[in-house]
Order: C-alpha cells, then structure tokens, then sequence
DNA sequence: ACAAATTTGGTACTTTAGTATGAGCCTGTA
DNA sequence: TACAGGCTCATACTAAAGTACCAAATTTGT
C-alpha cells in the first residue's frame, strides 16, 4: 500500500517534470521533441512494468485459485475432497481417520473413489494429479 | 515468444505513430502538447503491465528455485534426490526401478534413506517436507 | 592407491495401501 | 414416501511400501 502510494507519487512528479521539459523542447523546435517523447515513453513503460511487479508479487504468492467447479465436475463429494487434502499433507490413512473420527475402513473407501475419480493409482499420483487440475493448493 | 515479438513490433508501430501525432500538435501549438504526452505515458504504461505479465505469467510458474544448498544440508545423494523427484511425480518404487534400470530393492533403499534424511515417516509426507524446504518444484 | 562415500542388491519381515463387495444410516428431493 | 447420493463401516484379500541388516561393486577425494 506504502510503495504503491510513493509510486504513484513519483509517477505524478515524473508527469509534471516531463511537461515542463516538454515545453523548453517545444520552443527550441528541434528533433529534441522526439527525443523527448521517446524518453517518456521508455520511462513509463519501465514504471509500468515495476508496478506491476508490485503488485504480482503480493498476490501471485498465496494466490493459488482452487478450481471448484474441476472438483464437482470430477464428482468428489465433500468428504472426499477432505480426505483428499488430508492426503496432500502427507498423512496415513490411519492419522488421517484419527483427525476426521471416523474409522481406517471408511478413508480406505474414500481414498479409492478418490483414485478412481482422480483417475491415479496411487496416492501420491492422486496428489500431483490433484494439483495439476488446480483443485489442490500448490 | 512469438508474442513477444508481436507486443514489441506493436509497440515500435505505436512509437511511430506518436512521432507523427506529436507533429501535429507542434505545429497547432496549443495543450494538445501536454494531452499527447499524457497519452503517450498513459499507453506505455500499461504496455509495461502488459508485458510484464506475459513475461511473469511465462516464468513465474515453472520458477522455483530449488535449494540446492540444502539437498547437500540433509545429505542427500545425487542417485537419493532422483529417487526423490520420481516419487514426487506419483511413481511406483516398480516403475522407479524401471525408469532408472536398477532393482526395486535399490530404490526401497533409497527411498528408506530418503525419509530418514526428511525425517518422514511416509513418501506422501517426504513429498510435501521437500517442497516446503525447497528442493522439490512445487 | 587407499579410505570414504555412494550405489547397488538381496532376504525376510512388518506395516500401509488399495480393491472388492456388501450393508446400514441420513438427507434432500421428485 | 420412495429413491438416489453420500457417509459410514466391516471383512477378506492382494499389492505396495517401508524396515532392518548385510554385503559387494563403484565412484570419488585426497
């Protein structure tokens, strides 16, 4: 919020120096008007680019869009996707069972809908698979 | 590519048009001097976002730098971390023999070794250790 | 060339994972 | 209310995964 005010701050002063600059070119009627639109066309095309850069790398980190309508589509239900999650954090079907209280046999149910569903053999392909469709945070 | 060379032409073509508009308005000499440098400063700016995203979008995604630093840190050999990035992609210890040409008793070693060296008690668990230290692309 | 580390592989087990099938329980809806 | 879909759980397997221990062949650094 800081850095974008302070550049558009300097975007600002940078209009109002180029204007002025504009003017000595304009009396002295030379090639200097090119030059003075070329410099400023280089100068905002580089604040275009840093504010950008700003403003992507705020957002760009923790934003990893789960596509929802991937999951409904494939027909994971709720559980599942839970189940799912739980495995994306590396836990066993044991643990993840224990965290959900319910017992082994239904995760082992859930993790095989996921599989076939996810179209995988293993759990861990279920993984990579999960995230290539967007469905899993990176 | 391909895209960069056409925003590039686009903007050199862009360039050439204001070179000619900035004519105009020098000979009209009145605020259009001003208004055509805004202009100019307005659409290269944004021409800098544009860019910048395609260049970021292109390289943001497969840019993960790994850790290499610390792969040597936790110990883990050349042959070890191969293991590892197979597994990562959903492979079988079968399938990873086979890719590699050596027995699945090799790679149960590996892998053995490999969660002892990430302290994990799982391959699933490995998987999501490594990329959060780093050495995995996640 | 020698020691150290890496890579390879085997046997023998234990533990997880995953499949197949069947069944009871809830809930939203036609 | 009947029915589908989702959640639960069990049994009985088969298949992977992982552990422990050992040992030989290779590679690498000094």
């Amino acid at each position: 919020m800081k850095k974008t005010i302070l550049v558009f701050s300097a975007l600002i002063i940078a209009l109002l120096i180029l204007f002025r600059l504009s003017r000595y070119s304009y009396l002295s009627n030379d090639i200097s008007v090119e030059l003075t639109i070329g410099s400023i066309a280089v100068i905002f095309f580089f604040v275009g680019i840093y504010i950008n850069k700003r403003t992507l790398h705020k957002e760009k980190l923790p934003h990893t869009q789960i596509d929802h309508k991937k999951i409904e589509q494939l027909g994971i239900s709720k559980r599942e996707y839970e189940v799912l999650v739980h495995i994306s954090k590396g836990l066993s079907n044991k643990e993840i069972a224990d965290t959900l209280f319910v017992s082994e046999s239904t995760i082992k149910t859930h993790v095989s809908n996921l599989l076939v569903k996810l179209d995988a053999q293993r759990r861990t392909q279920a993984i990579k698979k999960a995230k290539e469709l967007r469905i899993l945070a990176i």
